[in-house]
DNA sequence: GTCTATACGAAGATAGAC
DNA sequence: GTCTATCTTCGTATAGAC
């Protein structure tokens, strides 16, 4: 099938960038990564390398956030945030700490800024929307959720620098107290 | 002056780290940027580009800790997390939204995970012991300085992406509003 | 659509003179 | 200590055949 090379592709770049970032993964690693064809790049990808990086991070958020929502409970508002936390820790854990977010080394490395807002975006609203449904204001979700998106993406940094779990750990801990608290409040 | 030299390509690399990142930096950018002279870079760094990237993140690391240091008042606990986020704002704006940290692109670009670890760590002592002088209790204080860091190395991601302080301002409100609860507790 | 071969440029690192 | 010149490696992108 001619779309899932271009699919294998897009999956293996958004998990090579998380360990070597975006200018030191090349196309051939992307290759020999995904098993997809050599000579096909250029004709799923004329953009060349930033289009490939565009596609990975729009392919990451939407995955997150699909899980964010999934995760997502009613009656208990910091749900959806332990399933994102999960998230990131298994990627650390898995990689012995080598690994951190995609979107990450793209937002530092290249020029794709309004991509990587897109993704941040759409992992804001799906907290927040889990937020709101447990009974937190819709101003006060909305900043929560950007808390959230940041502590959890700084810790993971941290994390991976420190090569252990103390910061996603700590970090958590607050954030959910906060939560509860400003879901209890209204 | 022999160590003059040297000391203007480590506050270049830093600079120049922040907004085209590791790779994206060249050692000749270095040298442009510092006027150092070209035939001295393996002199002053014989481990190379790694050895200066190493010194660019010492350098921000004791820069950002003293800063913080300089900026806590022990009868209020947010004046030097206010100094700390402030010098990120500063960055975004006088940068357009170009610039980021330079260690994170470190972080993620490279392997030079101790040296990071290290800056982190003096960042959140610096903040720790702030919080403690304004009468949190150490374990508290130690969680809430790693969510500090965390968070505002995330938000300052979330505003590079989205070209705007939103982030920065929503994730400093939450968090000056758990700090006061922190410090008031004790 | 997929292949191979190659052009082209960039950048880190080294050698050896001054 | 600082210079210039060069070596070498690597990776994007293109050209053109199948």
């Amino acid at each position: 099938m001619a779309s899932d090379a271009r699919e294998r592709m897009v999956r293996s770049a958004a998990y090579l960038f998380r360990e070597r970032g975006f200018s030191g993964t090349a196309f051939s690693d992307v290759i020999a990564h995904s098993g997809a064809p050599r000579g096909s790049i250029y004709h799923h990808f004329p953009g060349g390398k930033l289009e490939l990086a565009e596609a990975a991070v729009r392919y990451t958020g939407d995955f997150l956030a699909a899980g964010v929502r999934a995760a997502t409970r009613d009656d208990d508002p910091v749900a959806a945030v332990r399933a994102f936390v999960g998230w990131w820790r298994r990627v650390l854990v898995k990689s012995d700490f080598q690994a951190g977010c995609p979107i990450v080394a793209v937002t530092v490395e290249s020029q794709l800024a309004e991509a990587a807002a897109d993704a941040f975006r759409r992992w804001q609203d799906a907290l927040a929307a889990g937020l709101v449904a447990a009974g937190a204001t819709p101003v006060r979700a909305a900043r929560l959720a950007t808390l959230v998106v940041a502590a959890v993406e700084g810790a993971t940094l941290l994390c991976r620098a420190g090569r252990c779990l103390d910061p996603l750990d700590d970090v958590i801990a607050e954030l959910e107290d906060l939560i509860g608290i400003a879901c209890d409040a209204s």
